[in-house]
DNA sequence: AGATGATCCTGTATGC
DNA sequence: TGCATACAGGATCATC
């Protein structure tokens, strides 16, 4: 679920409540999401009175940096939440409705409480979501070392994209989709960016032109940038590190539109399977 | 090299 | 209503 304006938009809210905060206690719920130290003992000792400095964001992995070099790692992967609940309700007792924070406590698996009130909340229902516990940069997750640039930053350019797409046999969404080629783009954003491009998901990746590998670059660029604006997106999952939903989903073309009409030719969005997973386009505008 | 399927999980939607 | 099946934003691994 979460891609990269999700993640981006999880890093904006929790920097400015996390910065300068100190641990005083942590509570592992389900050891299950711990990757590194597994041991939940281990985990929660070594993360125990240590203070957060800044938030990162590296593709879809969010690094919440201690002002000691380590870091705290959090990946997502498809239902995950990190949400800050703030002193009030935090202390406020378990009532029906307001319950958004990190999920139901059905799916909390880990607490982070701080000095002088408030905690981070990891929840998860799909339990993919991973917390790996760093010493400094050279001790990351092996997926962090191995991805490519970030599609927003300068080191995406067009000769990079364009010498991924020369030749390849898979589909151009494949590459999208390679978090070693572009860091943060997941199935939502790569059907956006295909539909700007006007190209055909399936379409081989040697078979886009140079024309059209500029206009898929400047479409990955716009989408991600037009749904960091918003907030993300949310079907039903997601939230920010406030525990609040994304603005993005009014504005999808066509992820999760089948059947709809094409807001710029009115032929209905076809859905097709690639890949193992969904892949929406318009039949008419995409080639 | 790259496609495919299974896998990790639970919730939800759909069909019978 | 009950039950079975398919599917969901990600990433990794085995197999062909």
């Amino acid at each position: 679920m979460p891609e990269l304006p999700e993640v981006e938009s999880i890093r904006r809210t929790l920097e400015p409540v996390l910065a300068g905060r100190r641990v005083a206690a942590v509570d592992v719920r389900s050891p299950h999401c711990l990757a590194a130290p597994r041991d939940p003992g281990a985990f929660a000792r070594a993360l125990t009175g240590r203070r957060f400095a800044r938030c990162e964001r590296r593709g879809k992995y969010l690094l919440l940096w201690l002002d000691d070099g380590g870091a705290l790692v959090v990946h997502l992967r498809m239902t995950g939440r990190l949400v800050y609940r703030p002193p009030a309700a935090a202390g406020a007792a378990a009532g029906g409705a307001g319950a958004a924070a990190a999920g139901d406590d059905r799916h909390l698996h880990l607490v982070i409480r701080l000095e002088g009130g408030g905690e981070l909340r990891f929840g998860d229902v799909r339990k993919f979501g991973r917390l790996w516990l760093a010493a400094g940069e050279g001790d990351l997750p092996e997926g962090i070392r191995r991805l490519g640039p970030d599609p927003l930053g300068d080191g995406f350019t067009l000769a990079r994209l364009e010498r991924a797409l020369a030749g390849g046999r898979r589909s151009v969404k494949a590459v999208l989709l390679d978090q070693e080629v572009l860091a943060g783009v997941g199935n939502i954003y790569a059907d956006e960016a295909l539909f700007l491009a006007g190209i055909h998901p399936a379409r081989p990746a040697g078979a886009v032109g140079a024309a059209e590998a500029a206009r898929l670059l400047a479409a990955v660029r716009q989408v991600l940038e037009e749904a960091v604006a918003r907030g993300g997106t949310t079907f039903s999952d997601y939230r920010d590190g406030l525990g609040r939903p994304g603005g993005y989903g009014s504005t999808l073309r066509v992820y999760r539109r089948e059947g709809q009409p094409c807001p710029r030719c009115g032929t209905p969005i076809a859905k097709v399977r690639l890949g193992g997973r969904a892949a929406r386009f318009c039949p008419a505008c995409q080639r």
